[in-house]
DNA sequence: TAATATTAGGTAAACGGTTACCTTTTTTTA
DNA sequence: TAAAAAAAGGTAACCGTTTACCTAATATTA
């Protein structure tokens, strides 16, 4: 493979000529010797190296995406997002699928270091409480080896951060259903409290507004549709079942449906569901999904320009706060 | 940053054995200066560089994904298997989504040449017949800088590639649409022909076997939900309307159904659906949909085989061919 | 027209590793 | 116990760029 040497050689320049005219920086060259190391370039088949590069300037141009999943639309709609922001400014994008394993997570941020990217966009994976601890090792780690952190999806102090409000979104839900008469009102939740903490929240102190105890009607269970599904099995073969529940996120939302449905209970009939994050899956769904959606595309971008701010030389961390918007379908009805 | 002349220069010995130890080479070492060493790199917060590494062996144990969406289901599930055998390999992986634009998929290519990936796995795209030529350069101009490339969803010569046969997958399910009692029986198809012309010309095949012309029921949109919606109401707008479409994607099979039902058309009682690919979507659409599945998970296997083997030296190419499945759910009835 | 700027280019040291090829010391073998 | 083998480590070239600092020639200015 072609080198700037082999064209330096070619045209009887030095190397530092051929790397000016290749990269166009501020330094002038005469018109004709330009155009012979252009010439050169092209017929030599030259293509710069981008890890000399990186070596030699310290920078790689590539920043990770680290992320709990690929295959929830919650998570692949938000990368989309980044990908095309990040590709814009000249950046390369790894992708690591931690698939919420705490492990995976500290093996791909010991890689990420290794490999000297430039930033990274976070969004933790918690399954256990303890995994929280593990979490801010890591972004520690990352700050400590001057890799821009961008985190969503869960609260750290002093990282640049996506907030994203869930707990008015929770109690907005909460309220919704009340007002169609709802009192015994479900919360499939997730195994451990990220940001879900505050759904929790928003559900517990809305309930409580209104006299009633939530406690009891909490379950939890893996953020996938089989988490879902087996949550909601539980709670509508108590004695006393729910009349409503709400699910934490949408592939829960859609186990939850899938197991109402097999155990002969009509949605929204006999009950009324509502879930968190809004895919294509809601709107499909029969009956489509009444949900408190997440400005998914406002997070990429934001995650991305928060990054970009830190990767020019801003070292100041920025919250950027967003609010979610219960949107309503066909899948709550009153009571 | 600590590198391993820090190392050497702490401990007394040269950078040579420091490199020995820290990469476990096969060459003797002194038990306790390999413990003096590892201790030293720990105490200075040691992190090798990747990026020299490569620059010095020539390796960057990089693989790319290069494929035409990260939000659709069919690319994001393949995507997962690669992902997790190649991540045990010991390669990361670029993401790159070419959101269907052969010009963004030609600059990733240039780009990855540039960042001497080591290889790439690449599902070309395709919207206007004239793109395949695009596709084949860029394989090409992969191959011409010694990247390893295995393709799937395209055919190429001379390439590594994963082959899923689908022309059989359109036969079957015409055939079972035929056994239904349905004559009438229309195709959405996608704006340009790869493997999708399979497809096409299962369907015709089999069709012109029990005696029936299908060309004019032929019908073609982009491969998102919106051309399946919009393909479905020309086709079912017609004065001699279709009792049973295929559709050549979930997406487009969904955007079908949505069209059916604005317009009053019941499923499966006035017309049968079948979609191609399986995903969540399909079981969770009322009525759950019949589909010709695609072993995503073995394809996925198969292409991360096919890239290591060539990773490992083999250099010549193999074809891995998959076939279908239909997977009857309800979403087509008897006539 | 001499002094000063500008243009055009070159030299060589970094960047942080790997590794082929040595040398020296110690152990094994005949 | 001398020769051969193995162990332990070092030297320095190389990977392909960038870039600070020079030099020489040409153009501009007072």
């Amino acid at each position: 493979m072609a080198t700037i040497y082999d064209i330096a050689e070619k045209v009887g320049v030095s190397v530092a000529t051929v790397s000016r005219v290749i990269n166009g920086v501020n330094h002038p060259i005469k018109g004709e010797t330009r155009q012979r190391i252009l010439e050169a370039a092209q017929e030599l088949n030259y293509r710069p190296n981008t890890i000399a590069k990186s070596l030699a300037q310290g920078r790689t141009h590539t920043v990770a995406l680290l992320i709990p999943s690929i295959t929830n639309n919650f998570y692949t709609q938000i990368s989309e997002i980044i990908e095309s922001k990040l590709d814009e400014e000249g950046y390369n994008i790894y992708l690591c699928n931690t698939k919420r394993s705490i492990e995976k997570e500290s093996r791909y941020v010991e890689n990420l270091i290794a490999r000297r990217v430039d930033g990274v966009i976070f969004s933790p994976t918690r399954v256990r409480p303890e995994d929280n601890e593990a979490n801010l090792d890591n972004i520690t780690e990352l700050s400590r080896n001057n890799i821009a952190v961008v985190t969503f999806g869960s609260r750290f102090p002093n990282v640049s951060q996506i907030y994203i409000n869930t707990y008015y979104g929770a109690c907005e839900a909460v309220r919704y259903l009340l007002k169609l008469g709802h009192r015994q009102i479900g919360l499939i939740d997730g195994l451990t409290a990220g940001t879900r903490r505050r759904r929790r929240k928003g559900y517990l102190d809305t309930l409580k507004e209104a006299g009633i105890e939530g406690e009891e009607l909490i379950i939890s269970g893996d953020l996938e549709m089989e988490g879902g599904y087996r949550c909601a099995l539980q709670l509508l073969q108590r004695n006393n079942p729910p009349t409503a529940v709400i699910a934490v996120n949408n592939l829960m939302a859609i186990g939850a449906i899938k197991a109402a449905k097999e155990i002969g209970i009509k949605i929204p009939e006999d009950l009324s569901v509502i879930g968190f994050d809004d895919s294509l899956l809601s709107q499909v769904i029969e009956p489509s999904l009444t949900v408190v959606k997440q400005p998914l595309a406002e997070i990429g971008k934001a995650a991305a320009r928060l990054l970009i701010r830190q990767l020019r030389g801003e070292t100041e961390a920025e919250t950027v706060e967003f609010n979610t918007r219960l949107v309503i379908r066909e899948s709550c009805r009153a009571r």
